[in-house]
RNA sequence: GGGCGUUUAGCUCAGCUGGGAGAGCGCUACCCUUACAAGGUAGAUGUCGGGGGUUCGAUCCCCUCAACGCCCACCA
């Protein structure tokens, strides 16, 4: 028969991708609908730091939450993903600022404030659209209308609005405080913005003298550089060594400075000298120390990190430098007593990778502690659960010992410190809309506070402000009481203190609830050998590259089948290939199908024209929807994926498909409607079970099943009890246990595809012997039988057959003369020692006592049923050996 | 220094409340069989990191050791 087939040979995603995502746009079906049930379904999306290209973690970012979207969109939940981008404060200032410097060599100084920041918001607006028509080709079903970026004037608004509300609450404070400083950046930036790294340098022992003595103390030191900020000299009081000298005054060499000898219980003795120089100006420990005793504070760095007079000798050196000269003149004087190797951390910036100076400056800082509380209780209490559950460790860690965080950047690119101050008199006030006049003297001589704020100030405030909060008029327009609180947050694990508990922190603040109901934390992606990917190891792999090269779609599957609750994900390109390898069977499966589809019905037919085909395939793909739902209730898209891959692959391309072959090309005619229309049902449930996953080829099949409508609109498939037919089941299973032992044995004796054989069956089970018998056309198709008998097991077994056992049922093909039998014997042998250690391990837990008494009694059932059934096979075993005799 | 996590087939990983070890990729053999060679059929592969314990029974629970990874922590 020829069939006309016009669907290409394999299937092309680039159009698929372009026309699909177009439609959906047109049709408007990213916005949220009601659907049939009440409920909304919330998802913000992290938005991205405008600071360039997406990367693999975006489109795992992209991929688990787009899934999640349509499939809550499909369950009938009035859905809402809202994108948007990050101004990424630090990020952008610098990437912008050196690119300034490459093409102009110009400084931000030399632009100006107004200057510069207007070259980054063009600089923006190319970015922002790049990375939106990124994200378009990954296919994201958010709602653009609200796509909203964190200098917006909403956000911005929200940061006033929450900025004001903290300090008249004096939870936003100014003070004279240690922080970390970044030189390059020129900015403090946040505890969690620094980073730990092993480095190595040196152990100094220096001599001081003690005044009026003739006696001396060594001081261990790694940053000798910094003596001429040390304001004291500390020993713990209990060391008995040195106690006899608190209250003495020890001489600092080169500037020959006197300070006090103190004593501090920080002081380990254990560790280096047992003396401490004690630097508040530039040590975070020793800041403590000095606040503890009322110890003066000296700033001897500029902002840029060099040193300024305080520390003449070393004037204008960076710190590298200056330690080799303070090291050079601590020589001259004999004052360098020692000097080790030593490894030891030291803070680096996140952003510049420079050193970290830590320096006394006036910040703005946020007292956290209450919010923290409230923010810790929440996930106790289960108002808001991790999926994995176990991050909520690194959260609570984070929050359960909550730091002030240091919230001003001396940088341009943000949101301004709404804080003014008044030239004429001394008044300092927030204010959330830009003043007229000094709140106290009413003078109009006054100005705004220059910094900007961290970063994570705006995107701490996202759930809230993407949905228009403060604004009256923008939280009607975008329904902030329908879609606040979200109801699931996904993201990276890296930025759970950094994002998710600032917001649950502060969207707790302002609405006592939860900004969100989950957080799902998915995996980072690395490369195929684990190693994280970056620019310098030069093994990214570029999402867009790998769209072009297999779609979409293929790239979506093998990230989601990638994600369950494991922390690293390591990619692989060839797995890319292997998942765009399923996408195109899935296309070759409905190029079979499709010229049946004119004979197919809309309906399925009465239950009783149910061929067992039919019931079984059905039950199958009921227990995958059943298990789908489940596995994508709980962000297992792992589960979901392998799933829905196995049905299609074993159950329905290997037998449901290759059964109707038999039938559609059959002359039935009623029997090939009712196939067709079997098939047309089932693939309307395998691609609306896969669209969440591979939203493209699914919806193009679709399309060619039901052209009136769209899938992405459909209802997903849920679990429907009146399917559910475990005799079928199990009846199907041994058929195609029967039909691979035939095949086995064809494989066994090297018989070619076109070799037609004779195939004995010998069972003792009726169902399964009448379904046999039934389903012999089927055999020819799937084994090539041509002939063959069925009898049960008290009948004579033909001698010197291809032979071999299911528990259950006797294969015989007559081959005399064509196969060896030593092989086909030694075959059987071992068939028979497998079997008989599995015999015995079960026999042997029947005759263990214990194992009767504890047991339960369906477990020794099962094992009772197992001790039968490989009995019967070593009773068939047996006759198979005795037919060689 | 504290915490978390990982260790299962050559590779990447799944194994729910303990009851005969799984998937994908890769590999081997044979097949261009009328949806698909981006395919089909059949097949091989594991002292479930080491040691101890609890139990009738441990990949799963407990203890311990080891290796690797990540996070936090004040640069004496």
């Amino acid at each position: 028969m020829e069939i006309q087939n016009d669907l290409p040979k394999t299937f092309d995603p680039q159009s698929a991708q372009d026309k699909w995502y177009q439609k959906w746009m047109e049709t408007k079906s990213f916005k949220p609908k009601k659907g049939k049930k009440k409920e909304t379904f919330t998802v913000l999306m992290p938005p991205p730091n405008v600071t360039g290209k997406l990367h693999m973690g975006h489109a795992l970012d992209a991929t688990t939450q787009d899934a999640l979207v349509r499939y809550k969109r499909m369950k009938g939940f009035e859905t809402l993903w809202i994108p948007g981008t990050d101004h990424a404060g630090i990020s952008t200032q610098s990437v912008v600022e050196k690119l300034i410097w490459k093409q102009e060599k110009k400084n931000r100084h030399d632009l100006g404030r107004e200057e510069f920041t207007k070259r980054i918001w063009e600089w923006k607006e190319q970015y922002g659209t790049e990375i939106v028509n990124q994200q378009k080709k990954m296919g994201v079903s958010c709602d653009w209308d609200y796509s909203t970026f964190t200098l917006d004037e909403v956000p911005n608004k929200a940061v006033k609005k929450f900025f004001v509300m903290l300090f008249n609450e004096g939870l936003i404070y100014q003070s004279n405080y240690i922080v970390n400083w970044d030189p390059t950046l020129q900015s403090a930036i946040s505890d969690a913005e620094v980073e730990h790294k092993e480095v190595k340098g040196h152990f100094y022992d220096l001599r001081y003298k003690i005044k009026g003595e003739d006696t001396e103390l060594i001081i261990a030191t790694t940053r000798p550089e910094t003596i001429f900020a040390d304001t004291a000299v500390a020993v713990n009081p209990t060391d008995e060594r040195f106690k006899h000298l608190i209250g003495k005054m020890a001489i600092i060499p080169i500037c020959n400075r006197e300070v006090p000898i103190i004593g501090d219980e920080h002081v380990d003795i254990e560790k280096g000298t047992g003396c401490l120089k004690v630097t508040p100006g530039h040590d975070f420990n020793d800041f403590e120390i000095g606040k503890r005793h009322k110890l003066p504070i000296l700033n001897i760095l500029n902002t840029n990190g060099t040193f300024n007079e305080g520390a003449p000798e070393i004037k204008g050196m960076k710190p590298k430098e200056a330690r080799a000269e303070v090291e050079r003149l601590l020589t001259e004087l004999g004052a360098l007593v020692g000097k080790k190797d030593h490894v030891h951390p030291v803070g680096h910036g996140e952003r510049s990778d420079d050193i970290i100076e830590p320096m006394v400056s006036k910040q703005w800082f946020l007292n956290t502690t209450s919010m923290a509380e409230e923010s810790v209780k929440a996930v106790e209490n289960g108002d808001m659960t991790f999926y994995p559950k176990g991050w909520e460790n690194t959260y609570f860690a984070w929050l359960r010992n909550p730091k002030d965080w240091c919230i001003s950047r001396q940088l341009w690119w943000g949101h301004q410190i709404p804080v003014y101050y008044c030239r004429s008199c001394d008044a300092k006030w927030a204010a959330d809309e830009d003043p007229k006049a000094c709140v106290k003297c009413k003078k109009t001589d006054f100005f705004q506070d220059p910094d900007v704020l961290d970063t994570w100030f705006s995107s701490g405030l996202w759930p809230l402000s993407t949905l228009g909060w403060p604004d009256k008029k923008a939280m009607k327009e975008k329904r902030f009481d329908d879609f606040y609180p979200n109801s699931t947050l996904i993201t990276g694990f890296d930025i759970i203190f950094f994002w998710v508990a600032r917001m649950m922190m502060m969207g707790m603040k302002v609405t006592e609830t939860p900004p969100f109901k989950h957080v799902y934390i998915h995996a980072i992606v690395r490369d195929k050998q684990g190693r994280k990917m970056s620019k310098s190891l030069g093994n990214g792999i570029d999402p867009l590259d790998m769209i072009n090269q297999y779609g979409a779609d293929a790239m979506r599957f093998t990230l989601a089948a990638g994600s369950g609750y494991n922390r690293d994900l390591n990619l692989d390109t060839e797995r890319i290939e292997g998942y765009r390898n399923f996408v195109n069977k899935l296309w070759n499966a409905f190029r079979f199908v499709y010229p049946f589809l004119d004979k197919a019905k809309n309906d399925l037919p009465a239950k009783s024209e149910w061929h067992l085909h039919d019931k079984w395939i059905l039950a199958e793909l009921n227990t995958v929807a059943r298990d789908m739902n489940e596995a994508m209730d709980l962000y297992r898209y792992d589960d979901a994926c392998s799933l829905i891959y196995q049905f299609v692959y074993e159950k329905f391309c290997s037998w449901y498909i290759e059964l109707s072959k038999n039938i559609l090309y059959g002359e039935d005619e009623k029997a090939k409607i009712i196939r067709a229309t079997m098939l047309k049902y089932c693939f309307k449930k395998i691609v609306t079970l896969l669209h969440p996953v591979v939203p493209f080829i699914t919806e193009e099949i679709w399309s060619h099943l039901e052209s009136k409508t769209m899938l992405i609109n459909q209802e997903y498939v849920e679990f429907d009890s009146s399917l559910e037919n475990a005799e079928v089941q199990e009846l199907m299973n041994k058929f195609i246990e029967v039909t691979t032992g035939i095949r086995n044995i064809r494989s066994s004796v090297n018989l070619k595809p076109k070799d037609e054989i004779d195939a004995k069956l010998f069972t003792d089970d009726r169902r399964l012997a009448k379904f046999m018998y039934e389903s012999r056309h089927f055999l020819k198709d799937l084994a090539n039988v041509k002939s063959g008998t069925i009898r049960s097991k008290n009948h004579k077994r033909p001698k010197k057959s291809a032979s071999m056992a299911t528990v259950h049922t006797e294969i015989f093909v007559p081959l005399e003369g064509l196969i060896d039998i030593n092989e086909q014997v030694n075959r059987i042998k071992k068939d028979m020692d497998k079997t008989q250690s599995d015999y015995q391990k079960v026999e042997a837990k029947l005759n263990n006592e214990n194992f009767m008494r504890n047991a339960p009694e369906e477990v020794k059932t099962e094992v009772h049923e197992k001790a039968r059934a490989f009995q019967e096979k070593i009773t068939s075993l047996n006759e198979m050996l005795n037919s060689f005799q």
